[in-house]
DNA sequence: TCATTATTGCGATTAAGTCGCAATAATACA
DNA sequence: TGTATTATTGCGACTTAATCGCAATAATGA
């Protein structure tokens, strides 16, 4: 299963790297310019989190959102970091946020996904020129 | 909008009250014993959860679950607590753990929801007789 | 240049959840 | 107790997100 390099890879890559923020596929296929199906950007998207390099947020909304990894050390603590939903601006964040938690040590953690939903600082509500 | 008591709303209600855990609408389903139409328990369940009677989590397998929200003083103060997901007995668990975190003040928070995902301390890896 | 096989495009498919509408039944009130 | 009001239900159609099978394409290494 070695990897293949291809525009399509890169294009998306691309994107993610334009923006601090978690994407959607639809929201990727709207900004990435070049015609890509579906199914494709869905399995580079797939490929990238088994590869570590992306990470993906399932939102309250029930969709899928992904983000690249830092990979600085000064990122690396936030393995487990919580994310903002923004309803207005529809947008993901990143929060430099770790989250904490202690359980029995019986249990096995897979994966931790934490969403905050809410209006973000840019849209708030006493905005008067909406 | 005055709510009316009837025997769905009573089914569903009896179903969670006997676990401790969270469900979906279809193990809600599979449990109920009397046949009701799948669109009518999500609108039970919606109802419920506009009411402050059950709390929702979407897990990261892109569902839904629904929990009752606990009503005493001791769990009042649990109001956003963490979730876990098992993979192997595919329940969700909402855990005494509540979830921290400060934001600038600019941001509205609307909804919290954490799930951990992995194996639950009656499925570990180390049993034998599974 | 050629063979291997990872990747892609396409259409079909799955699954969760919602919606419109007509029928039903819980509630309030005469 | 009867009747009107309207919340609730059942049904089927629909929406959306995501996946899958398969044949065609193209990146890679020899
Ligand atoms: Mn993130
Ligand atoms: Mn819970
Ligand atoms: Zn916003
Ligand atoms: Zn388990």
């Amino acid at each position: 299963m070695k990897r293949r390099n291809t525009p399509t890879k890169e294009a998306v890559l691309s994107v993610l790297e334009s923006t601090a923020k978690a994407m959607s596929q639809d929201a990727i296929e709207k900004k990435i310019g070049i015609d890509i199906n579906r199914a494709t950007i869905y399995r580079v998207l797939n490929r990238f989190c088994d590869d570590g390099v992306l990470h993906r947020i399932v939102a309250d909304d029930g969709k899928q959102y992904f983000a690249l990894c830092m990979k600085c050390d000064d990122h690396q603590q936030l393995k487990n970091h919580f994310h903002f939903r923004c309803k207005v601006c529809e947008t993901i964040e990143c929060l430099p946020i770790p989250v904490h938690f202690s359980l029995a040590k019986e249990y096995e953690v897979e994966n931790v996904n934490c969403v905050i939903t809410g209006v973000c600082k840019d849209c708030g509500h006493d905005k008067k020129y909406d």
